[in-house]
DNA sequence: CATAACGCTGAAACCGCTTACACTGTCTCA
DNA sequence: TGAGACAGTGTAAGCGGTTTCAGCGTTATG
């Protein structure tokens, strides 16, 4: 059982044929008898190989491996991460889980990497990865690391949330914009809210960044005012939102009716620490969040939300580097994917709504 | 700024050496005469010549690759995904991140893969992965999945949780059983329970056995009692858990005095499943959880569990890996890492500690 | 029946790197 | 001063594939 590496070699001996005869099989492009073409997969099965694709990387061939690259930050990675601070685990996880399923269905296997922002190291991870994948992924604040840029000019390249589709490959990104709008109409119109607070996420992430931006223009829209003392900067985790509030609270200038925050953990944040100084949510403040990841429904109150297709986006993003790869798409494709505004309680409607065991997986577990 | 990859022999012409000489100053290995070296070295640079990595591998070199594979789970990567079904999603972020930071510092990348267990595919990921790098860490339940067992065989192999040290390699796993242990303890001692109920995580991880079995000495050993109705099986997800009570509750037999349960996301559908059924928690049923996510604090009541330290986890496997790949360490190799009773609210005691701001990476943003 | 056309297969070059081995040129010591 | 040792460098053989090109055996055609 000792697993000796098996090579093209081995396979044409055993078919009795040659080394290039055998790599046609493999790519299935080239005319190969039927008759020889069947020796060949029995020896192919026989003897369990499988190519290398460091070779198949060098000679140019494909690699049937597809690469995605997300950011790492410093603080998550110590020792003692501080606490609360799942932020974008869950974001960045179901993009790299539907990815790679989605991978997986189109015959690639997927390698995800993750990337220290305004690090100086001695060899670019990307630099490694794009000389072993076929097509890459970039998420978030990769997408406009400036160290990344040459890489992107390699092979296709996919950017997640870019904010540009800066040169070759294309673009996927979710509709930041109508989510905020929804929020804030939905504010505004039902709940006759003319007093915005905003909490933002990492200011050099694109999603954070087309959030704000969406929300000024929202704010406008509807007449709206958002006092500075009221746009706190956050960095998508739960306590620093948390940290953010109870120094906004120390100011003792009055608060705004209400926290559109820009993702759910900060939401989680900002009504928690509100609670603890005795304010009621939503009576007196609203707090409304951005994913819709599960537990905004199992907060107290239930989270009012905007649900992002996480999902979605990672299957898109393979399916678009693997149409690139193919030559089916055109570089510079792009693609917004649809956001929903999810309404129940921390906005101040009244949602009896229960999460219920009856939807989704679980409808056959229910009585 | 069209990137024409650069080769050795780009740096060889530029440097006027050989090709070989570039690889020695490459691998700092063989003795170059300090002018010469000096040579290639500016040619390197001025090149921004960065060695192809396929090309390396194949020569037998190393790559400064370590790979790091973990299971991936259909349901979570369907379109629509359960809600609240961020179970294994944290666990395996903390790792991966962690590993990643860890390899960085050593001069390695890491290169993670999601494997689906017990699919059968075309190429198995392990496959290309285990020709791309120079080590491998395998997680959770990647590790006692009988279709990665021939590529532990071909590099150093680090198993994370894994139940056996399979063969060659190490293995690194958490102290299930001290943290199993010093919860029931504590529920037998503090609060005098005899009457246990557990929640289990999935049948074939790792962990969750370990989890199960420490429980079922445990209780043995403060003479308690665990009724098989109380026995509930989940799957480390939330949803599945409450769904599993709900289940429960509708025998209308007793309940247990304390579910136990191996992680913190089912402890809190449990919890929600009990209060939604208006049964006080910690007052009637008492719920302990598992991993001390970043929520357990937060939620009502705040929940008491076990810390684990899954930061270290990634940081050990990848020094593992290297020391193994060093020759440092010997193989067969078994670590163990501590795990931490967090005693909270949620086990019947009281406690006042707040979450604080003060804690942490945030004590400077504190007033 | 000779010949062109075509389909299938093999030989060999090449991808970029590592490394065993051979080959210089110095230096050392008798 | 000549032989041997040795440090420093170059040559060339792989590593395991892909791909161009040429060679071969058939079959269609005149």
């Amino acid at each position: 059982m000792a697993r000796e590496p098996v090579t093209i070699y081995d396979v044409a001996n055993l078919a009795r044929v040659s080394i290039a005869t055998v790599s046609r099989v493999l790519n299935g492009s080239a005319q190969v008898r039927p008759a020889t073409r069947e020796r060949v997969e029995t020896a192919i099965a026989q003897l369990h190989f499988v190519p290398s694709s460091a070779a198949r990387g060098l000679s140019g061939g494909r690699r049937g491996l597809l690469g995605l690259a997300y950011p790492l930050d410093e603080a998550r990675s110590s020792t003692t991460p501080s606490r609360g601070d799942d932020a974008s685990a869950l974001y960045t996880d179901a993009i790299i889980r539907s990815a790679s399923w989605q991978a997986a269905l189109l015959g690639y296997s997927l390698f995800s990497c993750a990337v220290r922002i305004n690090e100086e190291i001695g060899v670019h991870p990307l630099q490694q990865l794009s000389d072993t994948v076929d097509g890459l992924i970039l998420a978030d604040r990769v997408t406009n690391d400036p160290t990344t840029l040459p890489f992107t000019k390699l092979l296709p390249t996919v950017h997640l949330s870019g904010s540009d589709a800066s040169g070759s490959g294309g673009t996927i990104r979710v509709d930041n914009n109508g989510g905020i709008t929804a929020v804030v109409d939905h504010l505004a119109t039902v709940h006759a809210i003319n007093d915005f607070g905003f909490v933002g996420g990492i200011a050099s992430s694109p999603d954070a960044i087309a959030r704000r931006s969406a929300f000024d223009a929202a704010v406008a829209r509807v007449r709206g005012t958002a006092r500075p003392e009221n746009l706190l900067v956050g960095d998508f985790s739960l306590l620093r939102a948390e940290a953010a509030v109870e120094q906004r609270l120390a100011d003792g200038s009055p608060l705004p009716q209400v926290f559109v925050c820009a993702n759910d953990q900060m939401a989680f944040g900002v009504a928690h620490c509100l609670q603890v100084h005795g304010i009621d949510v939503p009576r007196t403040v609203r707090v409304t969040g951005f994913d819709d990841i599960g537990l905004a429904s199992y907060s107290q109150p239930r989270l009012t939300t905007v649900a992002q297709p996480s999902f979605l986006l990672g299957i898109s993003a393979v399916n678009l580097t693997v149409a690139l790869l193919n030559g089916e798409v055109a570089h510079g494709t792009e693609i917004t994917l649809p956001t929903e505004l999810k309404i129940r309680e921390s906005c101040g409607c009244v949602n009896d709504e229960r999460p219920s065991l009856l939807q989704g997986d679980f409808a056959h577990i229910g009585s």
